[in-house]
DNA sequence: TTGAAAGCGCTAACAT
DNA sequence: ATGTTAGCGCTTTCAA
């Protein structure tokens, strides 16, 4: 160490004089303090772990394939909150849903021996974690839930919200509506669409498929898609979006129609409440806070098997489902 | 390793077999995957780096005070995509604008030798990390440039943009017109303010301070001090807010109204076109894509002066704008 | 094609 | 109160 020999003490003096360990001597701390200062020393956490073995790291990873969307940052504010009480750290990575991209960030973090990782996974199987699962780092997946593998999950209720909205919309007297749903490999998205399906179809709505339309991942795409929707005969006199950026882009369009379908979109919106847009709610804070805890469990000790908690939706109900089906 | 004793080889060809080096047999490199497989063995990267000497690192980190701000996760994403085409990963930590955990949040992402840091700072001053900075590790200021430190930044034009949003509001005919603003402290705050503050003043406003109430750091102190503002009599024709959190609280308080008053807010608003709010905006991918493109340059040699990049902001009048002095 | 030894920066254990 | 030795898991260098 560098440090050391400019103060002119041992190795180890210097080390215990940066760590304020105890035994030695105010003269020696101050000397090697100061040679630190001059220096720009920085302790290598690398090597300091390295050395204790592994399981000293403060790290919480978490993995996310679209952590700028607002449903996952909230979600990983809660997280963050609630961790740093343990003194623990969350780092995030993105990996803007591009599944070789989550692999090579799945190892950097595994690599650099995070105590944790939490997991909001886009990818079809898991299997590749499960040597590493087994060894002992636990894992949270967010969302969606791990497939190939035995892991603790934090997830939502999506086929009790999907199936509120569409007995909302029933009520309402809707028989003609139009499905926009995310890509139809995520199986949150599988949840709501096929939840919303049977109950329209219990309701006596065979045909309810002629009105999806799956894959619309982004804004954009959304907005065509609702077009889409709109332009057919008879177009529908409703719609149900399967999560907020969907929602956004049927906004975009229906905000200029005189006389716009009803709507109802899955997660709030910031702006929901002056939108009067009618929503199936969650609260994304609490489910990192939820998450925190089966983490903090795992860290305590516990071994026991993977457990699932489900949260609840609830349906908000305001003026763009009030639009009855005879206006359109 | 472990790998290497299962596989009944040294050490050194467990090491080559799994990096894919030349030279081993191919019933040897069988094997000792094989090994690897079965133990659920993964490579410890803090073990490598060591080794190797410290500047192998592909993590860039961001550290940030509301990564959950769209602002900054924009901001990231174009980043992100940005460093991915070098091999370098983002990682990003949220500081929860909480100054102690800004300090050791930077502390665990230097000493884990991240190869470059991006710094959405809320401190007053970042002198605690000039050591660091003449030691080598290149930094990005976003959004808030450095103090006490000389190095890369990239920021608004606040001030132009603050001053757009005031004369767009005099030429409207309005002369006694509210600020909400963030925290004082932040240095942001205070470009928008004052610059907004001087155009009013030439104009001849003198007493423009007399509207200005600082600090509504959320949406609901924002919407508070929104609702003290138009109890006041008289009560300002105009508001401007000075970032989009401030703005989505004033436009709580303002869609109640019968007769509101005009709205500028600074940030544009995912909702913005729908909601017709009239906004000071810029583009935080392109800022994410500016901080790369620094970044990159120094991880390639480049060791000249600091450099700061201004981008520029632009007025989109909608209709929140139009509500003339006289309605309210 | 494989292996042995040294050392990256650090700290625990044991001297002194 | 301070120093020495060993070793964390890896890779580089040199040898076999």
């Amino acid at each position: 160490m560098e440090v050391a020999a400019r103060a002119g003490v041992s190795i180890k003096t210097a080390s215990r004089a940066l760590n304020g360990e105890g035994y030695v001597a105010h003269e020696t701390r101050q000397r090697v303090q100061q040679a630190a200062d001059e220096l720009g020393y920085r302790a290598n956490g690398m090597a300091r772990e390295l050395r204790l073995g592994g399981n000293t790291s403060t790290l919480i990873g978490m993995l996310g394939g679209d952590l700028g969307n607002p449903f996952y940052s909230k979600l990983a504010s809660g997280l963050e909150r609630e961790v740093r009480f343990r003194g623990l750290q969350l780092v995030t990575v993105n990996t803007d849903e591009d599944t070789r991209s989550e692999q090579r960030l799945t190892d950097a973090l595994l690599e650099r021996r995070v105590r944790a990782l939490v997991v909001a996974s886009t990818l079809p199987s898991h299997e590749h974690l499960a040597a590493e699962h087994r060894h002992g780092i636990p894992f949270v997946f967010v969302d969606r839930p791990p497939v190939g593998l035995s892991a603790d999950a934090v997830l939502l209720d999506n086929r009790g919200g999907a199936h509120q909205a569409a007995a909302h919309l029933l009520e309402l007297g809707h028989t003609r509506i139009g499905i926009v749903g995310d890509l139809s490999r995520l199986s949150t998205n599988q949840e709501r669409v096929t939840s919303f399906g049977a109950t329209l179809r219990a309701a006596g709505i065979a045909d309810w498929r002629e009105h999806l339309i799956e894959d619309a991942h982004d804004v954009d795409t959304a907005q065509r898609a609702v077009l889409d929707l709109l332009r057919r005969d008879p177009a529908p006199t409703a719609i149900f979006t399967t999560n907020n950026r969907i929602t956004t882009g049927a906004l975009r369009v229906l905000h200029r129609l005189p006389a716009p379908p009803a709507l109802i979109g899955f997660d709030e919106l910031d702006m929901g409440d002056i939108l009067g847009v009618t929503v199936v709610t969650h609260d994304p804070e609490n489910m990192g806070r939820q998450t925190a805890r089966l983490l903090l469990e795992r860290l305590d000790g516990y071994a026991g098997t993977a457990r699932w908690v489900i949260l609840p939706t609830r349906l908000i109900p305001r003026a763009s489902s009030r639009r009855p089906p005879g206006t359109g």
